[in-house]
DNA sequence: TTGTATGCAAAGATTTTGCAGCATC
DNA sequence: GATGCTGCAAAATCTTTGCATACAA
């Protein structure tokens, strides 16, 4: 996984070559998301973004994330039923196995797969932009192993 | 695919089992469902039951929907920031392709991705319960020959 | 008749936006 | 000092539910 660090970098060559601002907000927010654990919501980061400076509004976090997501720096995601989650667009590509007992969400990457969808849709007339593929199931170890539990 | 007035006698029995009842507004929703394009919003099935009863209220449309995801006789999905959809289940299952031009979805359906996700979660040992995998890109032919809109 | 279903409207939940004051460049 | 940003609150969506009335069995 590529360094926080560069990440903040990044956003702040990002927002700074569009004519936007690296302020203190933005920079706590992307602190705390590229130093915690993937798939936060956005009140996960509000949470954490406050532990770091108590003012900061849920609007300024909304805000911030999208221009990560749309710098393509971040992720949206929504799982199930679930609102929207971030993820840092820190590596390569991969999707998501969840656990429907836990909640805990694994990535995974599988070249045959990404291979043959990319064939499938070559076949349907398509160029592949981009795709999403989520499998959800059950934890064969009992007890479950995964102590993250989908909170929010 | 099967005959939706097979689909329509399953939804009958489904809510006689359960005490339930079959009525009008039921089977009016029912039928359009079925007889119509997939992949349909509440609001779009709202509109279609509405030509055939005009008093038809959007809370009867949504928990009739609810009726028959439960009864395994329809599916909800949620493409991209869309809101649910809802296909009729009466066919293997399969998978998308949505054109991010103008918003045509493709059913697929690929026993090497369908085999490979079996292996890659056993190898992270998981059991699969469902998977959801939509591929999102452009249909290569120009104009776009898929006429259907993203609606509602 | 009796319990379920309906339609309306309101409540919830989440996402998005307007705006007055504040901060950055 | 101008322009963009923040935090609040309100608006906009979409989903879900309470309730009085209507209906199916």
């Amino acid at each position: 996984m590529h360094d926080a660090e560069q990440r903040l970098r990044q956003f702040e060559a990002h927002l700074t070559s569009a004519g936007l601002r690296y302020t203190r907000q933005r920079r706590v927010i992307a602190e705390v998301f590229y130093s915690s654990g993937r798939h936060l919501s956005l009140n996960e980061i509000l949470d954490l973004a406050r532990a770091e400076q108590a003012s900061i509004g849920f609007a300024t976090v909304y805000r911030t994330m999208k221009l990560l997501a749309e710098a393509g720096l971040a992720l949206e995601h929504r799982f199930g039923e679930d609102s929207v989650r971030y993820e840092p667009a820190d590596h390569d590509h991969h999707d998501h196995l969840i656990c429907t007992r836990c909640g805990h969400i694994i990535e995974f990457e599988d070249d045959v797969v990404e291979a043959r969808q990319e064939q499938v849709a070559k076949e349907l007339g398509f160029r592949v932009a981009s795709h999403r593929h989520e499998i959800y199931g059950e934890c064969l170890r009992v007890p479950c192993p995964h102590e993250q539990q989908l909170a929010d």
